[in-house]
DNA sequence: TGTCTGTTTGACAACGTTGTCAACCCTAGT
DNA sequence: ACTAGGGTTGACAACGTTGTCAAACAGACA
């Protein structure tokens, strides 16, 4: 900016008035100004332009930072662009980056974002304590969590009903006249897993039926398979599957069609899968939205920026079951 | 930190000192500070930090941008996510933004990133013309591209050999005993998909043999499915199809399935495909690794902020096509 | 005891920008 | 011709941090 104010032989104050827009420039002197940032090629540096104005206007750093467990799930990244939707809306980037469930990861990522003064936060954490929040919190900045909820309503939630999710496909499953009904479910650890069982084990329970068939800690298409190989090779085996996230769904999928039994074991799975119009049979689902829970974060977000100081509330997607085939298989008649 | 240096009772100087790890304090002051740093939940402010460190040693923002076309769209998450392990491994964040292959978004993106002095971009870009990147070149901002190539060499690129594979596929249909084999790609305008036009073209033209199907500016799957229906009802259809993107891929396989002739048309993909274990029949693709090239991409930037000053070159990854049945389907007898 | 050395500490400028305010110029009104 | 007033311009401080350098202090040696 120097560089400009001598090349155009004006002070640097009427070259950021010209950068800024700022009225009250004679035109020939504007023109000066913006021919020499043109020919310098000249760019603010907004790191400088936000630490001189954070004194006088309250003006923000536009940037929020999204701490996710892993960008390359589908589901995240549908939500990281449900985010970038909002943000974009209102000026703003994100930063992300990818936490992997690691507890230290997570804590490094959030200070991380914190340093460099990101007007707000959106967690999807898989911690139950929130220490290094605390700080943040205190000091301020708004933080929103999606799709898990942290043990102390500290800040916004938004996401889906996991609980009321697995409550209808369980059901669902038993009004088709299973009794033997398999869950297999993430960490538990996790709130949305910990969740989706609880509900599960609530239909169950309501409907006089025991629930012996519960498998938690699956978190791949691989251990998935062989969880339900095991399954199916019990002397009683189940006579339906309750898969409890996408990619459990798949590997269920995949053994079922080893053992040639994808027509003969019902399936319900949460969460939406790629190329479902092309599975025999067809799987039912229950659905989230995550770019909407990532956009109404951002919402709920640019909110509290906006000065909203009701006291933290939930936003619940309640889900709904699309039935296309797999989950409307009987069992045999015995 | 003013405020953790009045507390401390010791000069803000030796506040920088200690959360800098500097030697040369003493350890009484030490644990002053350290303690007022707790107590008041004090962070200190990497803008400034930078804007400061710049004059100095040369020290980075410690911040590369991203520029893709779609953050949702798994190939270019699986890159993001690449790229992120890249970064991390060099104590750096990713800014990440959807340009939705809008130019003008593409441009205040890139806009954006500069002005935020990020090290160094990543951009998938669609455009031909690169007047905005023109500046920050000038300035010395390394850039790298991804997947696509720009029209002139102006910086390291990383992507796929688009018309290899094409190749590859092409030579596969007809050793397979096709003549009528019809081509499905995305917009030619960018340069991924005309190079996989011209692979399939220059392999047809090879092999002697005419190419009357080509449909291009196929965007999704409505319009992949769409497109293939109208291809199986022409009085002579193909006997085979290669589908030149993975929407597309999947796309045709609904088309097919719905006309019953899954088991009948051979098909080959460019990009893997979610799912592919469960379809039949399983789907024989040429699948990209765009992990791997956004972790490549990543260390070609850091090289360039160690200081390499190498011409700028590709990294090409030569993609191989795995059979999985429907790439082996035979023509009818005739 | 005086001086020299080395270690610890702090005052100050600077990074690139904008907010504040005073100085300046021009025009118009007396 | 002088002054008032409005519009244009620039000098300077400040944002939060670190680099530079000098001051203050302590200890060791002659």
């Amino acid at each position: 900016m120097r560089d400009v104010a001598q090349t155009a032989g004006v002070s640097i104050k009427t070259v950021s008035r010209v950068v800024n827009d700022e009225p009250g420039v004679t035109p020939a002197l504007e023109a000066r100004v913006r021919d020499a940032v043109e020919r310098l090629g000249y760019q603010p540096d907004d790191r400088a332009r936000y630490l001189r104005r954070t004194a006088g206007t309250s003006r923000r750093s536009a940037t929020i930072g999204f701490v996710q467990m892993d960008v390359a799930n589908p589901f995240f990244s549908a939500m990281f662009r449900g985010l970038e939707d909002a943000a974009k809306a209102n000026g703003s980037l994100v930063l992300a980056g990818s936490s992997d469930a690691d507890p230290v990861r997570q804590d490094e990522l959030i200070d991380t974002f914190v340093a460099r003064r990101v007007d707000g936060l959106v967690i999807a954490t898989r911690r139950g304590d929130l220490e290094t929040l605390d700080r943040e919190l205190r000091h301020g900045t708004p933080v929103v969590f999606v799709d898990q909820e942290p043990p102390a309503l500290v800040g916004d939630v938004v996401r889906t009903d996991h609980r009321g999710g697995a409550t209808i496909a369980t059901r669902h499953l038993i009004d088709h006249g299973h009794r033997r009904i398999a869950f297999l479910g993430d960490d538990p650890e996790l709130f949305s897993a910990a969740e989706r069982r609880a509900g599960f084990l609530d239909v169950m329970a309501a409907a006089g039926l025991r629930a012996p068939l519960v498998e938690t800690g699956v978190v791949d298409t691989a251990t998935a398979a062989a969880t339900t190989e095991r399954l199916l090779d019990l002397p009683e085996p189940p006579t339906a599957l309750f898969t409890a996230q996408n990619l459990i769904t798949v590997g269920a999928l995949i053994a079922l069609h080893r053992h040639g039994l994808a027509d003969r074991v019902a399936l319900v799975g949460f969460d939406e899968i790629d190329a479902a119009e092309l599975i025999h049979p067809r799987p039912t689902v229950i659905p989230q939205d995550p770019r909407r829970i990532g956009r109404l974060a951002g919402e709920r977000l640019f909110a509290r920026l906006a000065g909203d100081t009701d006291p933290p509330g939930r936003t619940i997607l309640e889900p709904q079951l699309i039935p296309r085939g797999s989950g409307e298989i009987r069992p045999p008649a015995t």
